[in-house]
DNA sequence: CGGGATCCTTCACGATACTG
DNA sequence: CAGTATCGTGAAGGATCCCG
């Protein structure tokens, strides 16, 4: 996020604010993974490879989310190569999603972060409640 | 980031919409490491471990990060449990900042989408380029 | 030296409305 | 059905000032 400047005409890279470094590749697919719906896309996505997912079927699967941001986050997918779109010129038009062998290969990395996540998230959290409720002070007693 | 229903005052899970899944670990942890800086502040004193940075060293070594980030990024590392803090308290006070154990485990998958990010990277923007200079309609005419 | 408080800008995201 | 366009909001993050 906060990286706005990638899609520039002119791609004029360090002209006056350049971030501070475009060019990491980590910070880059941070941005992109760090966005709320990203990665639950390819998630969902990846459980129904090879299969394809329709618009809808895919909204049904990740709950909460909009259709803009679906429409949003699905666009930004197709367009990084990570999710293919096959499009059925049928009335009603009918469109599919289906992950790429790159989303694929996103997915274990990420798979890895879930892992982690679901291992150590507690703990995170319960270091939280204790720095909130006895402050650096050593009186607890 | 943007999950702010953090401080429910009425905690109404399920309400209507309930946001999506708030207590969605990997969410949790991709707010976090979705922020600027802190896979870089992570990673930093990964590196450095099981040493200790000190606040100015920290941010020579995070090019870019103003103090008031790498403040609120320490400061939520601390609070995570993730990175420890050790006062001294001397004139001008020294304080020094060490990865903590679980700051280390949560390297190991972070490296590895460094490393995915470091490989592929280069093919997404490769992608992005074709997106932008023929859209998928073939007559641009 | 380390870092909190404040101001300001940019952007992600949600809700709604409209189109093909 | 599958989007796009628009508006409003909250939060991330940069710059600056000040304090112990």
């Amino acid at each position: 996020m906060t990286t706005s400047n990638a899609g520039e005409p002119g791609g004029r890279p360090g002209e006056r604010g350049d971030l501070l470094d475009p060019r990491c590749p980590t910070r880059q697919l941070l941005d992109r993974i760090g966005t709320k719906w990203t990665s639950m896309v390819v998630k969902v996505l990846a459980e129904a490879a090879p299969g394809e997912l329709r618009f809808a079927e895919l909204r049904r699967r990740v709950p909460g989310i909009s259709q803009k941001m679906l429409s949003v986050t699905l666009r930004s997918l197709v367009r990084d190569g990570l999710v293919a779109r096959r499009v059925e010129h049928t009335v009603p038009p009918a469109v599919h999603y289906q992950v790429t062998g790159l989303g694929l290969s996103l997915e274990v990395p990420l798979s890895a972060l879930r892992v982690w996540a679901e291992t150590h998230m507690a703990e995170i959290d319960r270091n939280i409640q204790l720095a909130g409720e006895s402050p650096p002070k050593q009186g607890v007693d």
